[in-house]
DNA sequence: GCTGCTATATAACTCGGGGTTATGCTTGGA
DNA sequence: TCCAAGCATAACCCCGAGTTATATAGCAGC
């Protein structure tokens, strides 16, 4: 049972006879007739009965060809939908980032993405990133974006910006009414923060060394966003990238981190798979909503 | 595109290997190699990259296998579907009726019937007699089922029984205390009833000159269900068939009628069609149903 | 750096389905 | 009775899908 045979089929039960149904295919009549009693011989059973030189659709006919039309013309559905592939007017770009790119990078980038490609299927994938770089090698994912460098063969990193660590404090916090914070008023507060075995950890951990003073995490975290409702509830103050949109969090206030410091916002791709058209586009839309962020 | 490409298209994809694919759809490597290359070369895009001699799925590729994958299950079910029918699993029984025969017969016979049959589709279309025959010498419908007999070439009445013209009252009209009524009786009601020009009518309109009365119907009908709330509401008294089963159209009292007059349940069939195993098997529980119902 | 192992590609071949044209047969209507 | 319509058959061609045999390309391990 193969497409053409259920073509030939349905165009035989729409136009009641051979010679149209040969006709609105555009082929000769002995072809249909061909085909037609091929199918029959391999389903096992007659779909017309040869009545006065006439076919008349059996009942067997008659239960087959509900689906077998409805199937014929998803297949014909198909066959547009790949033509739009290839004409890139359909299209998929799989990205995935960590939490905080997530939700401070990419809804700008992908709102000016789609605007100039309406049809294309984004898929935004929200993964820790040490998978990321492990789905990329894979050829799962098209593009990376994380807080820190991805280093491993077979994928190709490049910092595109850099994402300042702010300090998280409820508004009513005695704290809130410096500009900046540093680790001197740090010091003796609950701190909750990246661990030190973390890339972003370890570096809050050098700056605190350099002011001759020690990061004593009380609550650590993996994912930055878990910090919003632990700082609203008084439990802390959060050092975290100030990439997120806080402020859609709830009450929380953003003070900047001094000395300033930064992580790097890392954008990765593979070396083998060829860049598409689309990850060239996303990076440059990617580039642009960081260059904005700062208005 | 054809149903083997999306196939070998699908199995790649699940398997990941040329091999492995070709190897569940018992077929060689290169096979599957060829109808792969062919597929994409018709659609005009690649599906996979070659990468150190591996396959990797390209976006197009992702986006197209959903669909695939769809379609080729929906045309292995309908394979499956398929055998059914040959092994006569389903099937399908298209019946015509006019209304009557629709309330009062079809009931009793498809229970008979669907026991025996359960996987079978039965189509129960109620049509008026005039257009059943029509239909039936097109191939539409397999067997007719009316109250007059249909005489046109092509088809084969058969008389199976009679259904006794009965009258229908209101069951606190005074005439409700009769056992039988007759054109005596009624001359002076208000009459629901068919119009003279059918053949119900007319043989009524020769019940009634045999009594020296003439049957003067004020509210006609074509429908004898349409009698039910007609006379439920007091508007007269309606001689229809008493095939229908019409105590459960309400409160309504059922008399005869005499002298007992009665209209031809009439079964029809093409003479150019052969008769499936259904029809017969139809036939005999419609019978069956008939002489139960003096039960 | 060589050696297998694994996986894909290529070559040369066969087979069959779907296409063609030419033609014959049946049937129903003018 | 004859013609037109419609289906079937025959003889042929082409190409897609299958085969086997073999070449080629990475990769892992000694």
């Amino acid at each position: 049972m193969n497409a053409r045979q259920l073509e030939v089929f349905r165009a035989i039960m729409r136009h009641g006879t051979l010679t149209a149904a040969a006709e609105s295919l555009h082929v000769s009549q002995p072809a249909v007739s061909k085909v037609l009693r091929h199918f029959e011989s391999q389903i096992g059973y007659r779909l017309f009965e040869r009545l006065g030189g006439r076919l008349v659709p059996t009942a067997e006919a008659r239960l087959l060809i509900g689906d077998a039309d409805r199937i014929f013309r998803e297949i014909e559905a198909l066959k547009v939908f790949s033509d739009r592939i290839r004409d890139k007017q359909v299209g998929l770009l799989r990205i995935a980032a960590s939490a905080p790119a997530t939700f401070g990078l990419l809804p700008a980038a992908a709102e000016r993405f789609r605007r100039r490609n309406p049809g294309l299927r984004l898929d935004l994938i929200t993964l820790p990133a040490e998978e990321i770089g492990e789905r990329i090698v894979v050829g799962d994912i098209d593009l990376g974006l994380t807080m820190v460098a991805l280093e491993q063969p077979g994928i190709r990193s490049e910092i595109i910006g850099r994402a300042e660590i702010i300090a998280l404090i409820r508004p009513d916090s005695p704290l809130a009414k410096h500009d900046r914070l540093g680790p001197a008023e740090l010091q003796d507060e609950i701190l909750i923060s990246y661990g030190s075995s973390t890339d972003q950890g370890a570096m809050l951990d050098r700056v605190f060394q350099g002011k001759g003073l020690v990061r004593k995490t009380q609550i650590e975290i993996t994912l930055s966003i878990a910090a919003a409702p632990l700082v609203q509830r008084g439990l802390g103050i959060a050092l975290v990238d100030g990439l997120v949109p806080w402020e859609s969090f709830g009450e929380l206030a953003v003070r900047r981190f001094t000395p300033s410091t930064a992580l790097d916002i890392t954008l990765t791709t593979s070396t083998v798979l060829p860049k598409s058209r689309f990850v060239r586009e996303f990076t440059r839309d990617l580039k642009a909503a960081i260059s904005d962020r700062g208005r």
